[in-house]
DNA sequence: TCGTAATATACGTTTTGACTTATATAAGTG
DNA sequence: CACTTATATAAGTCAAAACGTATATTACGA
């Protein structure tokens, strides 16, 4: 399943705007989303599986707790897709806060360990 | 229709890399799809009209033909979403670099005529 | 004006995936 | 151990959306 798949479902985006606030429970996220979109916690829980599945979010127990986290992984992969359209809203950045921001993230992607491409 | 929902399917991400190199023309456009994806010219036409209807794409008669370019709003909006999470992937670029090219971006975002809020 | 090429739309079919209800699992707690 | 709480899985239903075939539209060239 392709990072923007996973993204095409507002449930899980506001799922990942809740994690990014720090961890949290399975029970905690559920009370949140039920509220906001009228959903079942069986389908709340559904959704944290396509997460962690796609290495959207991690667990960790805790008791009989589940604690949710981001990890970003595949967002930098969308973040990387985008930067091809960058130039259209970017244009004339210069070339020094540009080519620092780029450059770093460039240097330490090729540095980690797992391969980067997002799709060709 | 969301952005994300937009860039849910691969053939118009696709199609969104061919525009990102150049306007094309429906039918180039349609022949690198119909290749790689093998789905028929209705199939293509109706993704392009997603991406015209939610503003991924703008079109220009020429002739018979249609050339189609990247329009770059949703995209960007979709970056600004991401913008909650890149302190995850990028937590210690120095503060020069990153001021640099946030501060910049988002003074012309709100300079810019169009209120710029994604979603809540 | 007739034919053809480029593109779009109509419409019915199929697939995908999000949802619900019911149930399973596992960890406290009395 | 029995009961409850927190979370996950199973299985079936339903709706949205992607697709194909057929057809419409529009511009051009003979």
């Amino acid at each position: 399943m392709h990072a923007f798949d996973v993204l095409g479902d507002p449930v899980r985006r506001r799922i990942l705007e809740l994690l990014a606030d720090g961890e949290k429970t399975s029970g905690a996220v559920c009370a949140v989303i039920q509220e906001e979109f009228k959903i079942s916690q069986p389908a709340v829980s559904q959704h944290l599986k396509v997460l962690r599945d796609n290495g959207f979010a991690t667990v960790r127990p805790d008791g009989v707790r589940r604690l949710y986290a981001v990890n970003s992984e595949p967002l930098r992969d969308v973040d990387a897709w985008l930067d091809r359209f960058r130039r259209f809203w970017a244009p004339k950045l210069d070339a020094l806060g540009t080519e620092l921001a780029r450059g770093k993230r460039e240097r330490r992607l090729r540095g980690h360990g797992h391969d980067p491409e997002p799709e060709d």
